[in-house]
DNA sequence: CACGAGACCTGTTCGC
DNA sequence: TGCGAACAGGTCTCGT
């Protein structure tokens, strides 16, 4: 499920509580369960059981598409990747059929890991730089300008579509925020990133922000048959919504495959630079 | 260097 | 109704 601004809204469920699950800040840790080895990135499966027991959560934070749970001497990370999942939930239950590993509180409750495809990862590491080092910058944070979004794209000739999915460009952004960003700041999606203008940067870095700022109050998106509450499906401008008309002229969104990722643009709105 | 294809996985929806 | 194909919010690795 997850991009920005869903993580981030997970991330907040977890550290603030929802009306149907709570807070998970300061529990202490008992147990923890791996029910299918390959979402454990590492450490050992053993090694993970050893450590984990007996820390509790000090703090839990987002960074890109990563959700980090400071523990008292380790980092827990979770990348949710295409059909990741997190729950409290009572530690007695038995585990639901996608559940892929559980965090036993000492209370009672545990955090449930559930992924129905599989992709999903979680690390335990005492250096969390070893897991998301290789990270862009964080497109809502202060420090990330316009210019710096500029200064970068002109530092490569990739398209536009690959480069703003590609995590070590920028962080955070999906195929679903790729797209609406694009669609808002009106660049088609294989412009030439050396190609576009200052203004044109400054107007696709106000895009990234302003689309997933409106997603974030939301809660997110959900799609499909995962739904967590989020509205931002509802708010959409060309995701998914081959056909129908653009927002901004009327023209039909138009769907093509770049990357092997389905794309959607309005053919009037975004055009090539010729 | 930039891109495309194939892997990793399961579930749902679409077209005939 | 049934069945295969296409598709899905992600990322890695390999070959050209």
């Amino acid at each position: 499920m997850p991009e920005l601004p869903e993580v981030e809204t997970i991330c907040r469920y977890l550290r603030d509580g929802t009306a149907t699950q709570p807070a998970i800040l300061n529990r202490v840790i008992f147990d923890a369960q791996i029910l299918w080895a390959r979402s454990l990135a590492t450490p050992l499966v053993e090694e993970f059981y050893r450590r984990i027991r007996g820390q509790s959560i000090t703090a839990i934070n987002r960074r890109g598409k990563f959700i980090l749970f400071s523990l008292t001497t380790d980092t827990l990370l979770i990348h949710l990747r295409m059909s990741g999942d997190l729950l409290v939930e009572p530690a007695d239950l038995a585990p639901l059929t996608h559940h892929r590993a559980l965090i036993n509180f000492q209370d009672g409750m545990r955090l449930a890991f559930n992924d129905p495809r599989k992709f999903g990862r979680i690390w335990l590491v005492e250096h969390p730089a070893l897991v998301i080092g290789g990270l862009g910058p964080e497109p809502l944070d202060d420090h990330f300008t316009a210019a710096d979004l500029y200064e970068r794209l002109r530092s490569t000739r990739r398209r536009l579509k690959p480069l703003l999915l590609d995590q070590s460009f920028l962080a955070g952004l999906g195929n679903i925020y790729v797209d609406e960003s694009l669609h808002l700041a009106r660049l088609h999606p294989l412009e030439v990133s050396q190609r576009v203008s200052l203004e044109q940067a400054i107007r696709l870095w106000a895009s990234i922000r302003q689309s997933l700022n409106q997603a974030i109050l939301r809660n997110g998106a959900s799609i499909d048959w995962v739904y967590r509450g989020g509205e931002f499906q509802n708010y959409f401008r060309a995701y998914g919504r081959v056909g129908q008309p653009c927002p901004e002229c009327g023209t039909p969104i138009q769907r093509i495959t770049v990357g092997q990722r389905g794309t959607h643009f309005c053919p009037q709105c975004q055009q090539l630079m010729g």
